[in-house]
DNA sequence: GCCAACGTTGGC
DNA sequence: GCCAACGTTGGC
């Protein structure tokens, strides 16, 4: 079992937006990074809990916990060109991009990326790191249990 | 909008 | 296989 950070724009979808959702449950879909692909390929397990992180937004930060609730599976916007994620050198056959279900267990206070920083314990976390950008990242069960002390 | 950091592409 | 050029991410 592994946790899990996934990043996720609110504008595209949010927390709120999968909290309405009836199952909870969202398709992880547009991931384009190779790394991150193989981590929901080789090691992500249906059930691992997750942190539903905001980026790209007015606060960035933690805002819900969830668990991966699927096992991977082709992501279809590679193979739609009206898709900002369309991926012509991918086929049906042989598909590149790959993507898992996710579902909601419950929101959280908005913990601000500000507010990880200020915790020594979570210096470590790879989300913290400089430079770093990759969309799904493990955490540490230390690390995890630190956040969900902070989430409340 | 800026820009640091990193990933990808493609010529050689 | 190298590496310059270009593209993307994402906080600020």
């Amino acid at each position: 079992m592994h946790y899990w950070l996934m990043k996720s724009e609110p504008s595209e979808v949010s927390v709120d937006d999968v909290a309405q959702m009836p199952r909870k449950t969202v398709p992880w879909f547009g991931v384009r990074n190779y790394q991150a692909r193989n981590f929901m390929r080789d090691d992500m397990r249906p059930g691992d809990p997750v942190l539903f992180y905001h980026s790209s937004c007015p606060e960035p930060g933690i805002a819900g916990i969830a668990r991966v609730a699927s096992t991977p599976y082709p992501d279809p916007t590679q193979f739609d060109e009206s898709s900002k994620y369309f991926d012509p050198k991918a086929t049906r056959e042989s598909p590149r991009w790959i993507q898992v279900d996710v579902k909601l267990v419950r929101k959280t206070r908005l913990i601000p990326l500000a507010e990880l920083r200020s915790h020594p314990a979570l210096s470590d976390m790879r989300i913290l790191q400089k430079g770093n950008r990759l969309s799904i990242t493990p955490v540490t069960a230390e690390e995890w249990a630190v956040i969900e002390t902070l989430a409340g």
